[in-house]
DNA sequence: CATCTTTTGACAGCTACTCTCATTTCATGG
DNA sequence: CCATGAAATGAGAGTAGCTGTCAAAAGATG
């Protein structure tokens, strides 16, 4: 679940990107720095875009043209590819679900890997708002089924079935609703359980979808 | 999952409601029928409350007096409770999945009672709009979680567990997720298939939740 | 430096949605 | 049947998210 990640882009050789990209890269950093400055300081529905651009020293239009939707300001990441082949890396005989304990263990660990702190606090407050703000829980819902689409595709390798298959898009959504449902129930507990014990007893109630 | 249903309030006594209440009734359905005839005719995103309320014969804040969102005059019903019921009459030892398999069928049959073509194809057409138009299928994610934690209360009873249980919470959530995915692959192949045969092969990838 | 492409900002416009307030419509007790 | 109170409605103004266009600015390229 791509919403649950919170690490920058891992190690991008952000060498030599052209001026152009590494400007487009700060500018939607700085979008997305001022979105979250400014929801803990006023809350969601408080902060207008235009809050946002001045904060962020960009136009509103620039901040349209980076993000289509202000929840996407809150939610978008780009980490579904890492889970991918993260995925992939896998053993083809482990089960899916052990594979998926082991992946989302591992995305967590490189999220808080260089800084803890603010990985920590940007991942509380990111599911903290699905939790409580109907728009940004919308639209997690919403980008839970492209993960899930993701989630067929690596279930087809695994099981010899089509990706479209009834079972494995059922499947694979069932799982992705469990998880966010989980993440919802932690930020419900304010973030007082441990999440890795908590998907853990999430993933065990499914069990494994049989082959072919 | 009350946005699957389609039947009117199962013969509700309409016999004495008072003027001002059926009054009331009658706008209701006055603007969804307005508005499902105006999706029909030029599809969602061109159809505007004001037109919606201009067929209905309403005023623009009439129509968001009875429905808080544009998406609502589509998706809303008041079946959950009906659902709610038809669990509630299933014996206690059945297996919750056995108990749902049942009540879908029976809920759908109800449905489908009085007037059939005008329940298929409205039916058809939410669902379409469910899987087709964004906004739409954000909404119905919405409502799935109320729904859920309709069914978490039935399988609270059922199991011996709290309603609040993590586990309850997420096969749940994992549940509905898996049932509206179905809906969507139905409308997907432009509702070919036998709905209530994908939803038990939906079902089937379900293991029963363990009691206590 | 000149030219071409991409990115940006300013602006106008649409629509979903909210709020307020005066008017109308129904219910009720005398 | 009428007077009084309560609820539903309509009108209008206002907010904010979002889209589109177009000209100016900034980066890339030879």
């Amino acid at each position: 679940m791509s919403s649950m990640t919170t690490a920058r882009i891992p190690a991008a050789p952000q060498a030599r990107l052209g001026l152009r990209e590494r400007k487009k890269l700060k500018t939607r950093t700085a979008i997305r720095n001022a979105t979250y400055a400014l929801i803990s300081e006023q809350g969601y529905d408080a902060t207008t875009v235009e809050q946002i651009a001045e904060r962020a020293e960009v136009s509103p239009s620039t901040v349209f043209r980076y993000f289509p939707t202000k929840e996407d300001i809150v939610l978008t990441d780009e980490y579904d590819p890492l889970v991918e082949d993260l995925l992939r890396e896998r053993p083809a005989e482990e089960s899916l679900l052990d594979s998926l304990r082991f992946v989302i263990r591992q995305g967590l660990r490189m999220a808080v890997a260089d800084d803890p702190d603010f990985a920590e606090r940007e991942m509380k407050l990111r599911i903290g708002l699905m939790a409580k703000v109907p728009a940004v829980r919308s639209r997690a819902m919403e980008s839970m089924s492209v993960t899930g689409r993701l989630m067929c595709r690596a279930m087809a390798e695994r099981t010899g079935r089509d990706e479209n298959d009834l079972e494995v898009r059922v499947y694979a959504m069932g799982l992705m609703g469990a998880l966010l449902e989980a993440c919802i129930y932690w930020a419900e507990r304010d973030c007082q359980d441990d999440l890795l014990d908590l998907i853990d007893r999430t993933l065990a109630t499914f069990k494994d979808l049989p082959k072919r």
